[in-house]
RNA sequence: GGAGGGGUUCCCGAGUGGCUAAAGGGAUCAGACUGUAAAUCUGACGCGCGAGCUUCGGUGGUUCGAAUCCACCCCCCUCCA
């Protein structure tokens, strides 16, 4: 074990990212050596969203600091579901369905940990590995007689689903926590993993998997959870009109993506910063210094748009973005050359092939979805929020045809303020 | 297995025969104000241009008329065994 570099929890303290900690000193003194850490990601959609970007990215920083970082992909406990402060029991999702969440995620974990550095370089795994061969009765006696219902049923993670009327927990969701907490005592085992990284909401896992390496393999091991990120307004953090913010290009657009963070309030913008990019909290000080100062729009947004959308989708992701984002707010979409408007499309703004001019301009708002029937596009249009390549639309019978098209075949439609698609014809 | 409580529009939650497309809150969307921010204010929020149509776990039934009454079924919760 080599000595490292960076104190880390100093670093991760000075961005806001401790939640809470085991035995803290103790800790800190364990991480003066290079040390093997993990974090879990259960497979709960085809992609990670950002909000699993902060543990991900925590994982990053350890390895940055000379520690060594283990990636676990949940093929086991995805097919079973954490309860942790889940307002009620979830859907079960199928065996395959589970395995090709798995292969994807595992291709965006990867993304983000160096795999060639060495002696700590970073590691896969997945639970499935160590659990699918165990058989029942095994499992019971050697691992779950380590756990007391009693102190289970007393963790705030369940307690609301244990406590609550109306609501109630499976025995399925009830063992997650036991699986979770084997998944640390075998990373210990297997790689000698002394520390478990998870959001706020898995300390009480984190802890259970604590309790049983010590029981089943008389080690000391500890714990750090890392904020649940949230909005300075109270709203819930990651989602926009169109749902949730993935890391997936397929699923959110680098433009997408992009806009997300850029649209962050300044209220929101300094943390953002500490939590998802790896400016060193000096330099965000500064930023947020600089935006008190200066009248007007602060700078603090662009910058962390810039950063993130970098870190996950490169400096080619980034390009598109922002070519995108200058074209559509400028105000000046008649600057757009044919080229433009074909790169837009290939950048990744939403758009829809408009075959049979003309077309009522109602009929194009529910075809491409800026409106979810002809009911709200109507109401759009009589607001005022609908434009075509710039110019208001006044009224609902208005149409498109190809002499109002740009290069008479690019209809750049807006509804709302800050919301674009892209019409065209073949 | 027994007793009781419950399933309402995205969520919470009123509504117990017509006045209910269904109170109220939240979320969301649009407009105004701004900085592609926050806060605030206004409006919308099942579908339909409209007459109107389709909704209140499911299926049948009673009634001129049901989310509201009856029967059966499905699911959830609590307590008992």
């Amino acid at each position: 074990m080599s000595a490292t570099s960076i104190d880390i929890i100093r670093d991760l303290e000075s961005r806001g990212l401790v939640s809470q900690m085991t035995s803290g000193d103790e800790l800190k003194s364990v991480l003066k050596q290079s040390t093997t850490l993990y974090s879990g990601f259960d497979p709960t959609a085809e992609s990670l969203h950002i909000g699993n970007l902060v543990p991900l990215l925590a994982l990053r920083r350890f390895q940055q600091a000379g520690h060594r970082p283990i990636a676990l992909v949940g093929g086991a406990t995805g097919l079973i579901g954490d309860p942790s402060f889940k307002a009620s029991e979830r859907q079960l999702n199928s065996n395959d369905i589970v395995e090709l969440w798995v292969s994807r995620i595992k291709g965006q974990l990867e993304q983000f940990l160096d795999f060639d550095s060495g002696s700590n370089a970073a590691m896969l795994v997945n639970n499935l590995d160590w659990t699918k061969d165990v058989s029942v009765l095994d499992f019971l006696r050697d691992v779950g007689k380590h756990f007391s219902v009693n102190t289970m049923i007393q963790k705030d993670s369940v307690k609301q689903r244990i406590e609550r009327e109306g609501s109630g927990i499976s025995f399925t969701e009830f063992t997650y926590m036991i699986l979770q907490s084997y998944d640390f005592a075998e990373l210990y085992k297997r790689h000698g993993c002394s520390l478990q990284i998870g959001g706020s909401d898995q300390w009480g896992n984190i802890t259970g998997g604590i309790d049983l390496t010590r029981r089943m393999h008389r080690a000391q091991v500890y714990g750090l959870t890392i904020p649940l990120v949230t909005k300075a307004d109270g709203q819930k953090f990651g989602k926009t009109e169109t749902g949730t913010v993935w890391l997936d290009a397929k699923k959110t657009s680098p433009y997408a993506f992009y806009q997300f963070w850029l649209n962050a309030a300044d209220a929101d913008a300094y943390t953002f910063l500490r939590y998802f990019t790896f400016l060193s909290p000096s330099v965000i000080i500064d930023i947020e210094e600089a935006d008190k100062t200066a009248q007007g729009k602060p700078e603090a947004q662009g910058i962390l748009a810039k950063e993130v959308t970098r870190l996950v989708h490169g400096d080619e992701g980034l390009l598109a973005a922002e070519r995108i984002s200058a074209a559509l707010f400028s105000n000046d979409l008649g600057a757009l050359s044919t080229e433009d408007c074909e790169q837009l499309r290939l950048d990744g703004l939403p758009s829809t092939q408009l075959d049979v001019l003309p077309k009522g301009i109602v009929e194009v708002l529910v075809e491409t979805g800026l409106a979810t029937s002809n009911k709200m596009a109507r109401e759009f249009i009589a607001n005022n929020a609908v434009s075509v390549n710039g110019q208001r639309v006044e009224t609902s019978e208005a149409t498109l045809s190809a002499d109002l098209a740009l290069y008479g075949k690019y209809f750049v439609l807006k509804r709302g303020k800050k919301l674009f698609h892209l019409g065209f014809t073949a």
